[in-house]
DNA sequence: ATGTTCGGAGTGAACATTCACTCCCATTCT
DNA sequence: AGAATGGGAGTGAATGTTCACTCCGAACAT
């Protein structure tokens, strides 16, 4: 096994961990027994567990966010893109159900306030895709015109609940309902 | 000070700490100190710290329940209905920062799994004004014919999360922003 | 005086982090 | 080639801290 195979051992343990137990049930004594290396070791990839936590967001973050941009494509229109992006994120939540229960557990601790602060504040501007998709749709009077934040929540809100219950087996989101779920986030924010 | 009183002191020194800072934010001693009496005596109200919680918990849910039914009628249409109960929700928890990040800290902690099985899959006919309305809203057409956990999340997911970025002050709901939401999460579930 | 309510020092369990040590293997020496 | 050495990844027992919860004497009420 070789360094960097330790280093995602680690991550996965602690994704595993935090995803059906909670930050609760995932000490570092539990991380590493999971992962099966030392609970010193883990302090040679990370300096503190709150940095192992922050990595591991970080890098699914990107990972998902790699996922959305994958096939998009500027010249759709808006409401197709819109549609596009939002089934490519349901399905990839349906389909990693410890990636999302991670994300979930993250953005509603004390770590997500920052996070969120962070980008929705933040410059960015072209590194979120949905950012700029909203604003252009907003723009052409195809969205509402509500502020950002609230076209956020009304299309992030519903997905992410969705996701959720589908992923604690409250329902069972099958292709068609998927479909129909993504469409009714977009009959939430379309003008 | 009466035994209700201190009853009551604590309860409300928990809702503080855990509205603020969070389940980590909240140990027993700092709950003392905040309702100004000696940690034994917040087990002489309270069995377990879970039990402290949940009650407090129970006891915010049964308080919107009735806010939510007062005013309540049956005679006018789902629509209505729908937006008069969501704009009383978010009107409240608006009003009632504290108590709306306490519910959030809640549902979001495993307690909130459990609470959120029984609830969805519980016998609760009567007791349930959403489940009814959603209900009666699908039988007669009006919402999509979706499993009510679906309109559930498409209800709730948009309410919960403008809630929030409107506490973190990340976007400031006024009267006709907030009337615009509830609208706009209607748009999501109307058939 | 007797019973009831309080309070906070005390307790053991659980936690994140550290550090003295082991062990492996690549490099150097003979 | 074979032996000796060095360095650094890996380890887990030990540490200090924090926590939920207990328990018994103090304060108060009747």
């Amino acid at each position: 096994m070789n360094t960097s195979d330790k280093r995602q051992e680690i991550l996965n343990a602690a994704l595993e961990l935090i995803a059906e137990q909670g930050f609760h049930g995932a000490p570092i004594a539990s991380i590493a027994d999971q992962a099966g290396v030392g609970t010193g070791t883990i302090y040679r990839y990370f300096e503190t567990k709150d940095l192992l936590i922050n990595t591991l967001f970080q890098e699914l973050h990107d990972t998902i966010q790699a996922r959305l941009m994958d096939g998009y494509d500027t010249d759709r229109p808006v409401r197709e893109r819109f549609i596009r992006a939002h089934t490519a994120l349901l399905r990839f939540f349906v389909a990693h159900p410890l990636q999302f229960r991670f994300h979930e557990q993250y953005l509603h601790s004390p770590y997500g306030v920052i996070f969120r602060r962070d980008h929705i504040f933040g410059q960015g501007g072209d590194e979120d895709l949905y950012r700029m998709l909203l604003e252009e749709g907003r723009t052409r009077q195809i969205v509402k015109d509500f502020p950002l934040v609230v076209l956020f929540a009304l299309a992030f809100g519903p997905l992410l609940t969705v996701a959720r219950d589908h992923i604690l087996g409250f329902v069972n989101l099958d292709e068609t309902l998927l479909v129909q779920t993504v469409q009714a986030c977009w009959d939430g924010i379309k003008q």
